[in-house]
DNA sequence: TTCCTTGCAAACGATTTGCATTGGA
DNA sequence: TCCAATGCAAATCGTTTGCAAGGAA
């Protein structure tokens, strides 16, 4: 997968340095989103916060990284769905921890009929979906 | 609809100021959630800013509105679903508004299907869930 | 009077930026 | 060599809070 991310940046001759590679195999190691403090932390505190901002908007300029906004005023960092497939999110209520989930792809057919359903009653052109499934987790529970 | 408002509110000794009809009469108004600083324009700069977050927080916690974060970090505030009905959101990718729409009863019902069947796969008590549609409005198209 | 609410300004946390320095092709 | 990437500190943005003044019960 870093091979991957690795062509990706290099053909738009985007350097995949050290600090990249570390919020990189960060976000490779995380089972759901994780947000720039998360990430300071996971990584050990080695890269300044700044840093890691900017290394998490040039991953995203070139689509490697994606934001994904659901508590309260903190956006969380995820790989983009050409790495790591489609999913959607189990957001606790709770603590705020947000976790992936695989939808089997029968279920994500039937999702996909009701997203061009809904779209088709109004003037908007979608091209993506985010089901957010909110509840507590099995800590939280 | 801001008779049952104020109700719920007299029911928990919590006043129904001036400054609160404003921000729910600007809420009524819209066609989807609006941040407090829509708000503050809406209601035409004169509620202090300050002001509009201490009463979105009072009306949070009674229960009148609801924030939601869909678009870099930015909290928007709409009506709960016990006053506007349960509903999801098209979200534009190029200029941030979002924007509600209805789903049919019987879409609805195959959505709470599916979200039942994914939360079963995993260790999470969903109560609720929220469908974001992401593309262009008829604005940015 | 006694709380609750407001306005203003200052404080806050998350994120961004300017600038001087370092590092890679 | 030369431009991109970094670290640090200061700035910015959305949001929250302390405090003194205003208003309702």
């Amino acid at each position: 997968m870093e091979k991957e991310i690795a062509n990706r940046l290099s053909d738009r001759e985007v350097r995949f340095t050290k600090g990249r590679q570390e919020v990189i195999a960060a976000l490779v190691a995380s089972d759901g989103p994780r947000s720039a403090a998360e990430l300071h932390t996971i990584i050990g505190n080695k890269v300044p916060l700044s840093s890691l901002y900017r290394s998490l908007a040039v991953l995203e300029e070139t689509g490697v990284v994606v934001p994904h906004f659901a508590t309260k005023g903190l956006a969380r960092y995820e790989l983009a769905e050409w790495l790591k497939g489609h999913h959607h999110h189990l957001v606790c209520v709770d603590c705020g921890a947000v976790e992936d989930v695989e939808v089997p792809t029968m279920v994500e057919r039937r999702l996909e009929t009701i997203v061009t359903e809904v779209a088709t009653t109004s003037e908007f052109l979608p091209f993506d979906h985010a089901l957010e499934i909110e509840g507590r987790c099995s800590r939280c529970a």
